[in-house]
DNA sequence: CTATTTTTACTACTTTTAGTTGTATTTGTC
DNA sequence: GACAAATACAACTAAAAGTAGTAAAAATAG
């Protein structure tokens, strides 16, 4: 019988729970008393995930088990962002930090600069950007 | 760290969809491509399902994957970084701006700016700047 | 830019457990 | 009663979880 759960997706998606959670590899490993390379396992896709294991996880990440394992598509965020859920770490970076800003204005004046910036590097400006 | 799955309980669930299906645990067995004593094993709770059985388990029985791990009602919530899959749309904005710059150092540069002004914002100063 | 520490990656090894096989009960129905 | 099914339980084997050691990136400091 075909396998129905992408297990190298489960993968990354706690891989990005863990950042977003600003913990490492290391740490939580540690919340769920085993060695930080077996997480790197998890993460990588090399070693399955029991249910214990993913209830665990998810616990420590504060993050609901459902994340991980809705398997229909409905997780596709928007269109604008092409492969769901692979954001990098920058972005994953980015995010999390956009989300400590509890000024609603200070966000939206965050978002217009950003805006802007973007549009000026749309224009071929990237080059001279340095001194 | 505790287990926050009663993997017993998981086993009942199994066993009641199976004999929902009018299945034999033999008969399931065949469809999961092992023997009876494991899945007696999983029905029992003697045995850690991993992600990529109970998906299987799930489709053979024609339920829902959920059905077996949803029930924890009230995991979560620590609001900060719980909904990291779901972004909103000032975060998709967000992310299709930072996007667009194509300059490395400028989005490094604009990520350390986001970074100490989130920092800023956590120290509870959110909204007053200090004069 | 260099040194140092932290974080992540890769490989080899050990231990645990998923999964198998064999046999024994149980639960039918004839 | 006999006879098949479905389920249970124990001992064993194969496979994968988990560990440990080392190396390479990334951050962070100096």
């Amino acid at each position: 019988m075909e396998k129905r759960v992408d297990i190298r997706h489960i993968g990354n998606l706690i891989r990005i729970a863990r950042k977003m959670a600003g913990l490492s590899q290391m740490e939580l490993a540690e919340k769920l008393g085993i060695s930080y390379q077996q997480v790197q396992k998890y993460e990588k896709g090399l070693s399955e995930i029991s249910l214990s294991r993913l209830s665990q996880i998810a616990h420590a990440l504060n993050t609901p088990i459902n994340r991980f394992i809705s398997d229909d598509e409905k997780m596709m965020v928007s269109e604008s962002m092409s492969l769901y859920g692979i954001l990098s770490d920058d972005e994953i970076e980015l995010l999390r930090f956009f989300r400590k800003i509890k000024n609603k204005k200070l966000k939206a004046e965050f978002l217009m600069v950003m805006k802007n910036i973007s549009e000026l590097s749309e224009k071929g400006l990237s080059k001279k950007a340095k001194s």
